[in-house]
DNA sequence: GATGAATGAGTGTTCATTCAT
DNA sequence: AATGAATGAACACTCATTCAT
């Protein structure tokens, strides 16, 4: 309608927003699946949030489903990789390192939307069992690993005693998933006085667990 | 698989079908709220499943809210109210009564079918704040309550030290969560050498917390 | 279930609610018809009222449907008798007869409940076009020959003009249907400063008409 | 029946008939709400008879209450407005001003489909209290409003009585329900020989109501 | 005769998906 | 590429009617 080819804005609007529209809706399908749940959640609204209409939503992504999978995809990868290298540079006992990473992990995913994702897939995986077999393969496995890795250094250098290292694990993992899911869904409507500080829960639950995992003091007989 | 198909048909038709209705409708609604989760279970597959017709279910429950409830009633709380008489009539330690319960609660709720009905509520929380609001009361509520009074009373014996009992709490929870959420949705696709021993996993975790709970032992050096 | 046949009490209890029986269902069925109208209304709820079963309703009754026509019929007959041994009595002028008739109408049918019954007809008779025809008859034409018949004396004595019947008969009726109308449905929901006092509108209009029946006064040239 | 079979079909399939839907639709339902009442009326109807898929009349309607206060505001309301201004805009005496309203609303509501909307309040008003309290605002109130306005006027000229303005005004109401209940029952299947004219009964009932009206004439002896 | 458990065809309403434009 | 009008298969829930007991 104006002649906007005369403006000097080189970058053409159509192909522009073209290739924008894909990440608009999936950022869309995100805040959106977080908030309500896959069956909750309508294409319409996906739509309306991406500000285009419901038809074009079916030109980026065949059906629902696959565009649900295409936002967990989209939102799981590449988290991990910035642990893996701090872990690794990683000099000193490992004690202070867990403490770092799980009061980081509050900071960066926990207490952030990105904890949506998690709850997400949690919440869904029974319905999508390849989204779970993903999320399993691309995030859980990997965070396992880190956390074994450290285990595995604590042992070798006597900080901690040579415990099953899956128990160690899931003990670790479970106060935060316990955090995640008591944000998202029952801690909602929980009474005032059962409110949770998470970093002061997460610390009582670190100091647990690092003094179970301390080899018993030396001057015990 | 039985001779039975020799025998003639002896079920009655109507009148004492009445008696065993709610239950066949409890039955089939626990399976299927497992498996799909509450939006997607649809009142006509439960009343298929049930072996009766749509309008048969809404003879004995006036709602799908109120068979989810029922479910609820039938499979969990009939349970807090056993413990609660156990907890009443313990005498001795409290250590060896948690330790009990907690595998009680394994075997008759975490590895039964009944699990899957709180990973569907802390699933679906947010979309059925009635169903939220029912499960915190009739369920969280109460159990937080039992484990509070164990440990008050721990503390009042001199057997427990006087921690924060939000957290420990809460702490104790987690690790319930943990495989409940793990049975029910990440763990159904996790490769066979992550499998979890929940019995054991249990085990750990409480030593872990007791070990916690005890006050530093008198006569250690 | 007791020894009542040594009471002596002879009059079976079986047969004699077994007469009784479509009558209290017919009780029942009117107040819910009038309450509630024919779609809201549910046989459940009639049987409820009645004290007996859904099942034994359709003993007496085939069909919803019979049963309002039942329930119309036997409230329909009978109540014009009297008022036509009334006007046949009747000597001396026919306005304040026509005044008479009309305030007893309103004590007797207007104000009570079985105004509901003409407000019933006529709005389920689009419906229920037997109905309607039968109301016709048996009601609406029996009673506007006993206004004809009062116009005619009126007219023959020299006490009113000789006005088109039709147009007088309706005329006297529609501030009747507009009261029993009003009470039963807009009436309901209308402002309080636009409540109306039946009486005196009754009143009112029965002078406009009376007024209007006069012939014109004999000194005027 | 016509000579357009040989053209080709022209009616554009659906951009074009985006505009007539909502008018297909309030067609549809004011003739199936007439002919059956408001509870009686499936919206499956309505949009069959309108020719499309029920899924597009919640399209156009949000509901279907909605669907028949839209039926209320095209057929009813509008014309209120449109009487609106040809009292305030008038001059004169008021007599002949109501006489040709009375005689307007026969001719565009009265005689026409739109009475049966009339009817159809009346009739399920107890059933439908959003409905009565929608009717009671937007037609009721704003239609007395106008016959008060008219009598005031007329009183302030001294062309009328000082007379109970709420008498008269049902006064002049009662003959068009009676009309509009006439004719969508009772009068369905009244004999031949009690048919009314309505025009014919609405003037007489008009010139009894404003001779009632009208000031004792001090120029008679 | 009387019961009441059981049915299944409908209700209004929603929403993923299609397709002519 | 993008639209948005149109669809129709669900869904939870109701209720007149049936029929074995």
């Amino acid at each position: 309608m104006s002649h906007a080819a005369l403006a000097p804005d080189t970058t053409p609007r159509r192909s522009r927003r073209k290739d924008a529209r894909p990440g608009e809706l999936l950022a869309a399908a995100l805040s959106l699946f977080v908030e309500k749940g896959f069956a909750a959640t309508t294409v319409e609204a996906v739509a309306a949030r991406a500000g285009v209409s419901k038809g074009t939503l079916f030109l980026y992504f065949p059906s629902k489903v696959e565009l649900f999978q295409a936002v967990v995809r989209e939102n799981i990868v590449g988290r991990l990789s910035e642990w893996a290298q701090t872990i690794e540079r990683h000099e000193g006992p490992q004690a202070p390192l867990l403490r770092e990473l799980m009061h980081q992990w509050w900071q960066r995913i926990g207490m952030t939307e990105a904890s949506g994702i998690t709850k997400l897939v949690m919440s869904e995986a029974g319905q999508f069992p390849d989204i779970a077999r993903f999320y399993q393969t691309e995030v859980i496995e990997p965070g396992q690993a880190l956390i074994r890795l450290i285990l595995r250094r604590g042992v070798a250098s006597g900080e901690f005693r040579d415990l099953n290292p899956e128990h160690t694990t899931h003990g670790l993992f479970a106060p935060m998933l316990f955090l995640v899911m008591w944000k998202h869904s029952l801690g909602l409507c929980a009474p005032a006085q059962t409110q949770l500080d998470p970093s002061a829960f997460i610390d009582s639950q670190l100091q647990l667990l690092l003094h179970g995992l301390m080899p018993p003091s030396p001057h015990t007989p």
